[in-house]
DNA sequence: TTCTAAATGTAACAAAGGTGACAACTTTTT
DNA sequence: AAAAAGTTGTCACCTTTGTTACATTTAGAA
């Protein structure tokens, strides 16, 4: 029936039959939504975990005078915002916007509980989701406290060679500039002011670590 | 006994005696450290809930060359990085060492969950704590998203607004800087441009929005 | 009220990063 | 091997923000 559960992250670990049978001493809705349906709107309270079983949706939030900016999209199967079912703000921050048609499970907030007694997997699971997320976000929140782009591509450079002093760069100057969050040519710029400091250097995805003393220092440059 | 849990969040909506009984029904273990001793280095496994219940630490994060940088300072009672249990990355971030002596309760991620299938408020309160520190981080992050000042500037005056066109500010120009990353006579620079612009009308701390549109418009330059 | 500390307005200059463009180089595909 | 696509080095110029400094205004304490 539910066949994509099993690859659920909220049901890792369990097999078909276990999830059929967790899901029998539970109740719960199945609910459909055509294309560009509005599932969930923002402001709206959330009681209860959507997990998306088949289709894609989009999370965009309304800006103050109506129009609207795309934060993200959801493939099946997952689960919906779970950190807004337990936390201090129980309303949702986005509307939730089907691209096609699309099918969700529901599962109201006390049967979830039910669930988490029954099986302690799954309760695992739920945490660990809800964990991982809250890592996740603070690991990129303190990429952004290091205030300039130096700071930053070193905080990388130290983490990208682990220990080495010789390596290939596993990302494109592209791909850096959009995780920094600046342009291009500025991480360019950057390599070479740390080449030309001659703390490093570079030459394509190849670099060199002269002076890893001074590389941390950059940390706070 | 331990008087001071009622006042824990993990342990919201129970009373002293109710704390009690739950903690006779599971392994724990009390830990005390003298001035300035490491309770946790960084790297190191998290598969326990470490608790303070009396004392105060910090955490700090170890930089490539040794140095450090204090991250955040933790007064009793409160839990240490609840997230990091059940998250993917269960190695602690920081090193915590304590100021002065210091108490802590230590549950195993065993004895955690055999808590909670005990007794279904601390689970909630649990889920909500790691539910709202997700949150939290999500708004932070989703600020920082805003890239140029002046589009920092107007998400937060229309928040602070709530509807209002006239209103007074509850924070300092010098908040503000701190709050957006930027320094201080930015933040009046970014004032009196929207002002130029005829969107806003600022005198101190007294805002009038004119062009509450413009305003929003100002999100996305 | 008067004094004082904090907050704000403002200016000149410095520095960092953005933009657009193009050539040179590498990697991948054919 | 040749062609295509992607990546990197580099430049000139523009915009935004940082820095420092000082005058002015407001708010809070005495």
């Amino acid at each position: 029936m539910h066949h994509k559960l099993t690859t659920l992250s909220l049901f890792a670990g369990l097999d078909e039959k276990q999830i059929e049978s967790l899901l029998n001493l539970i109740v719960f809705q199945n609910k459909r939504y055509g294309p560009n349906s509005l599932v969930v709107s923002q402001g709206e309270q959330c009681n209860r975990l959507m997990i998306l079983t088949d289709g894609m949706v989009k999370g965009e939030m309304a800006g103050a005078d109506g129009r609207s900016l795309k934060i993200e999209d959801l493939h099946a199967p997952t689960v919906l915002a779970p950190a807004f079912i337990f936390g201090r703000k129980n309303h949702y921050p986005v509307n939730i916007i089907t691209y096609n048609e699309a099918k969700f499970i529901v599962i109201y907030k006390t049967e979830l509980l039910k669930l988490f007694q029954l099986n302690n997997t799954v309760l695992q699971n739920f945490l660990g989701m809800i964990s991982s997320r809250a890592q996740f976000l603070s690991e990129k929140l303190r990429f952004h406290s290091f205030k300039s782009l130096r700071s930053k591509l070193a905080f990388y450079l130290i983490d990208e060679a682990s220990g080495r002093s010789s390596f290939r760069l596993s990302h494109s100057q592209n791909d850096l500039a959009e995780l920094f969050g600046v342009a291009r040519p500025s991480v360019g710029r950057a390599f070479m002011q740390l080449q030309n400091d001659g703390i490093i250097d570079v030459r394509y995805k190849q670099v060199q670590i002269y002076d890893a003393s001074k590389l941390a220092d950059a940390y706070s440059e």
